[in-house]
DNA sequence: GTAATAGTGTCTCTAAGACAGTATACC
DNA sequence: GGTATACTGTCTTAGAGACACTATTAC
């Protein structure tokens, strides 16, 4: 049989020290008005993250030509949609915190929204539970990729790095075993030799940058009672 | 626009002490007399983990109702089907060593062969892609997930069970440290009280089922110079 | 007895967690 | 000086790897 499909995306990002996500209010039928993920209809000669990339600068006016897509899974319940059959396939893209994004042609708004809000708001489609397996996803990414390092700029503190895992996971860390541990994983971060001083006073803290690793080793453990 | 969805299966076991996945011959075109991963056309009312089993079993003759199968990723290029557009979504599907099984109707035959052969075999569509995406996949669940019972019977050995990290991380563990790893990692496996006999004697081993573990905890670490 | 396989104990080293102490900034 | 933030060191414990040793079977 025929179906259509949609690419939809997870957008995260780290803004007023909170988890958000972004989200857009639909502009057409069905679930005209509800919050839902970004994203939308594949087109001849495109692949989904293609798809993905230009929905997300159509919808939100995001350009993510460098943002490093993840796929996530692929939803196929017959009786998602009710327009008829349409499978989607959910992309994950972590940002460092960006301009206010605007609303683009096919949705009314786009807006960040705190992760744990967006799960008590009525979401379009099963977009909740896409939501809600792209978290646990990321938690567990944390433990074996750098994928904390995406949420933050080109250059960051230890103590912004720390505060990802402490807001993806829910729990607070040692700032002294936490810098151990992020040093001796090879390849996790690495030092510019430049420092960022603190409007308050307080030393001033290295600046480090990503480094090549593309897999965490030796990995982090989530602390028990973690999310 | 619309398109067409398959889904395909990575079977694997272990067979003859070796690492096999299940391919079957193509009966039809494209790439007819090639060999291919089992799978098929998405059906009105089916999800795609549902067309997977019905694939499985048509194709394979394996019934697989209770089997556990992981949805892996998606694969959408454009052109990766000379019939047109078909966007297919690879399952995996893990068993102990099952009856020889039998061609069904959309195959000639089917047949495990080893998976290092396999890729070095010309195989129909982007199959190669999807085995060799499905293998890193397996070695990484190894590590944190209790995957590695999939191979094993509802009863088993500490030898067993060490064999399958084996194979798929081509490496070789020390029994005495493995043992003492398996116990710490709680709901991995359970003692059953009964003992299995060999026949060119060596002291009986004590056989276990699995926990209820659905992530280890510690997990294991991938020795150096693993696959 | 020997060979074969299963299982235990011990020693060393790495890593994690708790937490005290030091360093460098602003005020 | 006081406060705030960043960073270092130390102690204790858990876990990994190497490897010697004991246990139980078939023959």
């Amino acid at each position: 049989m025929d179906a259509k499909h949609t690419a939809d995306l997870v957008v995260l990002t780290i803004r007023d020290d909170l988890l958000k996500i972004l989200l857009v209010v639909r502009e057409n039928e069905p679930f005209r008005g509800r919050l839902a993920l970004p994203g939308g209809f594949l087109r001849p000669g495109e692949d989904l993250e293609r798809t993905a990339r230009r929905e997300l600068a159509e919808e939100t006016g995001l350009e993510a030509h460098q943002l490093p897509l993840l796929q996530l899974h692929t939803y196929s319940d017959p009786d998602r949609d009710p327009r008829g059959r349409v499978i989607t396939t959910a992309y994950l893209a972590i940002a460092p915190d960006l301009p206010t994004v605007a609303g683009g042609t096919d949705a009314r708004s786009a807006d960040w929204v705190e992760v744990d809000d967006s799960l008590r708001e009525q979401l379009a489609f099963d977009h909740w539970i896409i939501i809600d397996n792209a978290m646990e996803r990321i938690r567990s990414e944390l433990e074996y990729t750098p994928l904390a390092t995406s949420f933050c700029p080109q250059v960051f503190t230890l103590s912004e790095l720390r505060r990802v895992f402490e807001l993806v996971w829910g729990v607070t860390m040692d700032p002294g075993n936490f810098r151990r541990k992020v040093a001796t994983i090879k390849g996790f971060v690495e030092l510019t030799g430049r420092k960022r001083h603190n409007r308050d006073g307080g030393r001033p803290a290295d600046l480090y940058r990503r480094g090549r690793a593309r897999t965490l080793n030796p990995p982090f453990r989530r602390p028990v009672g973690a999310r």
